[in-house]
RNA sequence: GGGCCGCUAGCUCAAUGGUAGAGCAAGGGACUUUUAAUCCCUAGGUUCAGAGUUCGAGCCUCUGGCGGCUCACCA
């Protein structure tokens, strides 16, 4: 195995002395000619030239990286691959010369490497527009082989590790980050529309909130504080409306110290709006206005694909109640078990097996994600929470143990959550101290109380409603990928370099 | 963290417990319109690592590594 690559690596090194010895820079600076046309640019261009003449000379000068090289003698072919897509350029020894044909087309350059072609773009005898080289330049040398041209890069482990051989190797790859970032774009076009601005938060917080899960902690040295990087941006956002900016959103990472899986990567990208004087209802509606509107974008129509199912996220969407969907789908009506211990009972006559430390909020919870989340394939709006697992909630009127809170779920997957938001100070105190209690002192999930999130709100936080999803599963379900890696360029990966002392 | 599966040439994949192979890529040669070019020749391997069983291990067993799926966890 080393024999061989170090094999082809003294090959590929050698090249690179003999281009310094014929006078050929192996990684010039600049192009001896600007680039023209991209690949994309140069073809319509000959059609567009071609409807009008039936011979057009059209000189055009490329850059892109060669994947494909066919010799026949005197005359080759290759495939540039620029941004664009890919062309073909042919290269007649006659034409070009015989230095550079046989010196460096021929011999020097190797599939992988960045070439500049200038030339005349012409129709070869199979119909395909290419451009017949008059010049060449080599631009930078690759000197590792590339994956198999024809099954491109498949082994999952190398394409997470090594993306740029992955997005190299394989198009469609390259495809879903372009579309990510289309859909990125239309969120920011339908808010920025709506009069929301954009706005940036604190990633390094003393204090972690706004969400349940470990964070990972830092330190600054000279400050000598310990610092947390933030599991949600939640209680900053809503400080801005306290501030007087009234609909604010933030697209950012999020870090949450807890399981890497298909679904979960330990930093993600995190979209939250609050808006003053709208509640969950409003927010419902924005939802489902945005989603189309980013559906609209990338496909024309408000229908997707997504693992074979067809979803339609034109709106309105189901709308059901917490309540109503678990009794539906598990035949559980928690409002009839006011207790934990109750609603556990009910729960192992039915055959599941809830833990015994679990609160009634998290049993319910449990029930919410076997029995309901994987039957909502078409975008479903899960409303009215209870309480112990919605501290930054508004109460229901009339419904103390009830809060003003939406979950949405599209193809079996939890997209999303909002809430009419707390904003009585002395309610929100009490409930913090309340999840004291409920989460056990080692229940590391238990948050410590921020009172400068108190005390802003102590000033007066207009009513709103506010929403968080997350971007990276938006992702997935516009590009029907069913695992996070796949929309991340970098997924995280355990490292494979070991200290010694790891193994004892 | 548990369970299941995988790891063989640069890449994609073969190989009843019995001499590790193919295609592409690489190196040499032929070829003036190819496009997964074709044809001839050549080289390329600590089969993830280590231990064990066996006359003999890519294959069986154990331990470890990395990955995938899944379960658990994940207001």
């Amino acid at each position: 195995m080393t024999d061989s690559s170090n094999e082809r690596d003294q090959i590929r090194l050698a090249k690179l002395e003999e281009l310094r010895s014929l006078g050929i820079e192996p990684y010039p600076a600049r192009l001896d000619v600007p680039r023209s046309h991209t690949a994309a640019e140069a073809i319509a261009a000959f059609e567009q030239a071609e409807a009008q003449d039936n011979a057009p000379k059209l000189t055009v000068t490329l850059a892109g990286r060669m994947l494909s090289r066919r010799l026949m003698g005197k005359v080759g072919f290759a495939h540039l691959e620029d941004g664009s897509g890919r062309i073909q350029i042919f290269v007649r020894k006659d034409e070009i010369g015989e230095e550079v044909y046989d010196q460096l087309f021929k011999r020097l350059l190797d599939l992988g490497d960045f070439v500049l072609a200038t030339g005349t773009l012409v129709r070869t005898k199979t119909g395909e527009i290419s451009c017949q080289a008059q010049q060449l330049q080599l631009l930078a040398k690759s000197l590792e082989p590339m994956p198999d041209k024809w099954h491109g890069l498949k082994d999952t482990e190398t394409r997470y590790r090594r993306r740029y051989v992955d997005l190299l190797a394989n198009p469609e790859v390259r495809e879903v980050f372009i579309t990510r970032a289309r859909m990125m774009q239309a969120i920011r076009q339908y808010l920025d529309g709506e009069g929301f601005i954009e706005v940036e938060t604190p990633v390094l917080q003393p204090i972690y909130g706004g969400a349940a899960a470990r964070p990972f902690t830092t330190y600054h040295n000279q400050l000598k504080q310990d610092l947390y990087l933030r599991i949600s941006f939640e209680l900053y956002l809503k400080r801005l409306l306290v501030g007087g900016l009234e609909r604010v959103y933030e697209i950012g990472r999020d870090f949450r110290n807890e399981g890497v899986s298909f679904k979960h990567n330990p930093e993600f990208t995190q979209l939250e709006w609050y808006e003053a004087y709208a509640d969950y209802n409003v927010v419902m509606e924005r939802v489902e206005a945005m989603l189309a509107h980013v559906a609209q974008r990338l496909t024309g129509g408000t229908t997707i694909t997504y693992q074979g199912h067809e979803i339609n996220l034109a709106p309105p969407w189901q709308r059901l109640t917490l309540r109503d969907a678990i009794l539906h789908y598990s035949g559980v009506d928690y409002t009839q078990y006011p207790t934990a211990a109750e609603l556990a009972e009910a729960m192992r006559l039915r055959g599941h097996r809830p833990e015994n430390t679990s609160n009634r909020g998290k049993l319910i919870d449990s029930l919410l994600s076997t029995y309901v989340e994987p039957n909502l394939i078409q975008p479903t709006f899960i409303t009215e929470y209870p309480i112990e697992i919605s501290p930054l909630a508004k109460k229901k009127e009339g419904d103390p143990t009830t809060v003003e809170r939406f979950e949405y779920f599209i193809a079996g997957m939890e997209m999303g959550n909002a809430f009419t938001e707390l904003n009585d100070p002395l309610d929100q105190r009490a409930r913090m101290e309340w999840m004291q209690q409920l989460y056990g002192a080692d229940d590391e999930e238990r948050h410590p109380v921020d009172e400068d999130y108190l005390l802003a709100m102590s000033y007066g936080m207009p009513p709103n409603g506010g929403f968080g999803t997350g971007i990276d599963r938006l992702a997935m379900l516009f590009t029907d990928n069913s695992s996070i890696r796949d929309v991340l360029l970098f997924p995280h990966l355990r490292s494979l370099e070991r200290t010694d002392d790891s193994e004892a």
